[in-house]
DNA sequence: AGTCGCGCCTGGCGGC
DNA sequence: TGCCGCCAGGCGCGAC
């Protein structure tokens, strides 16, 4: 499922070719994703040219003049750059159509992921309450440790709520956990500044690895199948519980945390 | 205010 | 082989 390494891979595959270029017609085929695709985005985007395309957390916002196109992947959603006039297949809900010949088409089986429209000056409902970028300076041990004191809540739950920190899902969170060495159970508020500065490390150098090998598997955008960018045996805990850990050979436990997988070491995360 | 659990959706898989 | 039921999970939302 694309995380935030994944949706930045994503970012970088289509700007190239949708950035500064102008949308030529935007087709929705099935408009019920998570939320409804507004019936507004054509009359503002068709004709009109792409400024830039960014990211925030796991939003794609592609930008015009008159708002920005907001694009997330969901659990199961893709995007691929193709040639105007291939044949749409089943899952295959939305164009971005372009006038270069090119067209970004959004595939979501599941259709967890959704379009939305910010007209320009406004900031999005799903925008506003989002927490700092986690590669950003902004995402540090002071801004972290303060956020999260008083705070009953897991660890790990912690760490996966949007309003804390942008763009760390369940793999994530359990992987970067385990390199701090922190059981995923431990209140939140009760973690002392010192792991905290190891777990923001931790978090950081996670995402940017992973960026760096979705980079390699996405690349090719022009022909990509849309897999992940990240291949399971990189993975240290995740969807390895039962298995020994590769630091220590104890059993890797697996839990349920909100109806989330959790596995951890017992041994090496105190 | 913070925490918890639900529900959206469908491909894939285990069990029979 | 085929069918059924269950699970995965991002994340907003309503309930306490």
């Amino acid at each position: 499922m694309p995380e935030l390494p994944e949706v930045e891979t994503t970012r970088r595959g289509i700007e190239p070719h949708i950035d500064q270029q102008r949308v030529a017609d935007f087709v929705v085929r099935e408009p019920r994703l998570r939320w409804l695709v507004p019936s507004e985005i054509p009359e503002n985007i068709v004709k009109k040219r792409v400024n830039s395309v960014e990211r925030r957390g796991k939003y794609i916002l592609i930008r015009f003049d008159e708002g920005d196109l907001m694009v997330h992947l969901g659990m199961s959603g893709s995007l691929r750059v193709l040639p105007t006039g291939t044949e749409p297949a089943q899952h295959d809900h939305v164009d971005l159509v372009m006038e270069n010949g090119l067209l970004v088409r959004l595939t979501d089986p599941r259709r967890f992921g959704s379009v939305l429209w910010q007209p320009k000056g406004e900031t999005h409902k799903l925008l506003e309450k989002l927490g700092p970028e986690p590669l950003s300076d902004a995402f540090n041990v002071d801004y972290l440790f303060k956020a999260s004191r008083n705070r009953s809540l897991a660890i790990k739950q912690f760490i996966m709520t949007s309003e804390v920190v942008v763009g760390v899902g369940n793999i994530y969170a359990n992987e970067s956990l385990f390199k701090a060495g922190i059981d995923p159970r431990k209140p939140a508020g009760k973690v002392s500044k010192q792991r905290y500065e190891r777990l923001v490390v931790e978090i950081k150098s996670v995402l940017e690895y992973a960026i760096t090998r979705g980079g390699t598997t996405l690349r090719d955008f022009l022909s990509s199948d849309g897999k992940p960018g990240y291949f399971a045996q990189e993975l240290s805990v995740y969807g390895r519980g039962g298995e020994a850990c590769k630091s220590c050979g104890s059993t890797l436990k697996e839990i349920r945390q909100g109806q989330r997988a959790t596995v951890f070491c017992p041994r090496c995360q105190r």
